[in-house]
DNA sequence: CGGTAGGTTGATTGAGATCAATGGCCGTGG
DNA sequence: CCACGGCCATTGATCTCAATCAACCTACCG
């Protein structure tokens, strides 16, 4: 991973490099190229909201801890992803961001970025556009039944987790505990389902590797 | 409701009146005035993005349609609050708005309001948490018991509701089955979870009419 | 090579869906 | 004004899916 290539994410706009005198590439926008190992946390629910992530490479799930001290994973993020919109409102992380494997962001200052906004009126539709598309990701997933939302996840992995081929073959970051706690599921009814869905020919599940022999069951599962 | 009356909602910094000349109020920003009766649609699934709403009277749903033809709620809105935000990525509407009861809105054409965004760069950061705020309001709600959303949604609805009294007396603006739509349960379990709240001394419930007779219970409730 | 976290599978239970019947409210039209 | 019809709400009986509790297995890591 070189620290100085130019983005291809959504940031790209503010990322373009131009070679300046001494033919290293410069971006428009300041950043800084981070690395998490496993279990290492990017942010901390209340900690001051400073930074805007980027995920390059690696994995990461955020979660809140309700007044029972259970965990409650509300995302995942992958390679490409953006972490940190949610927080803009409050001032404070909103939840705690822990990296799932070794994971490589960039770090962006927030409130770099507004400065450089006020120098680039043209590119204001275009964040506001960056934050709505966060808000289409709300689910409706509470209604469908166990083996609905399996599927649905699986389908939405296999397009956004780092490494897999979209609808054939994917690695899991997380565990079945933590498949469950985002779906709202227990672990036992996830490997459950993974179990029924290998039975019935639509993926091969083992352990953390998943191929999906039968994509359009599967979709037809996941409605 | 006074078309030219300065807002006291989230577009106030835009909205601000000052006199001109001959002693009538302008606003910084165009808006208009629209009024819409029960079951009319303010906006409809795919139709080209172009206003935000901003509801100063009634209450509204909003909801998609999936493949079996079922509608899904996923949120209603009522006086003060913004509709549009979730479009914005998408440059069509992402769900079909429709008012419950007589609803007056403030349009604002969202082309017009970049436009002003670019003369005051000092709103960036104002707009963008805006925005951001909705984004907090994405749930777990999907893992609580029946009796538990309810009790929160009870709670919400009583904070925000029209002329509701906070924690004590609210006249919801849809029926059961919309309420257990919103929720991802049956009408039939939103009314009983309703009769055994009654019949536990914490609200009192009268078709749409509710009172709550002890919302520090249904506070616990809803934990 | 042993310990532990993660994963699978089985038996039982329970919350909420489903199916069904009844009653009340309200708008419409005679 | 009242009668009718439709929608909404309530309540009961039954069923189903996923949670829970429990046992056991397997991969991985120090």
């Amino acid at each position: 991973m070189n620290n100085n290539a130019p983005c291809n994410c959504s940031f790209m706009p503010f990322c373009k490099t131009k070679l300046s005198n001494n033919q290293t590439p410069d971006t428009l926008l300041a950043t800084r190229t981070r690395h998490f190992v496993r279990n290492q946390a990017l942010c901390v629910l209340n900690d001051k909201f400073q930074n805007i992530y980027i995920i390059k490479k690696g994995a990461v799930k955020a979660y809140q801890v309700d007044r029972n001290g259970n965990e409650r994973i509300h995302a995942f993020y992958f390679a490409g992803e953006t972490i940190g919109y949610r927080s803009i409102h409050a001032g404070h992380y909103i939840s705690t961001v822990v990296a799932l494997t070794s994971t490589v962001v960039c770090e962006l200052s927030y409130d770099h970025l507004i400065d450089f906004l006020k120098t680039k009126p043209e590119l204001y539709n275009y964040i506001l556009a960056l934050v709505s598309k966060q808000l289409g990701k709300m689910s409706f997933m509470d209604v469908a039944s166990a083996e609905q939302r399996i599927a649905a996840m699986l389908i939405d992995l296999s397009i956004r987790a780092e490494g897999a081929i979209p609808m054939r073959e994917l690695t899991l970051p997380m565990n079945r505990q933590d498949m469950g706690n985002y779906l709202g599921l227990t672990a036992e009814t996830v490997s459950r389902i993974l179990s029924r869905l290998q039975k019935n020919d639509i993926i091969e599940a083992e352990r953390k590797f998943i191929r999906i022999t039968n994509p359009q069951k599967l979709q037809q599962l996941a409605q």
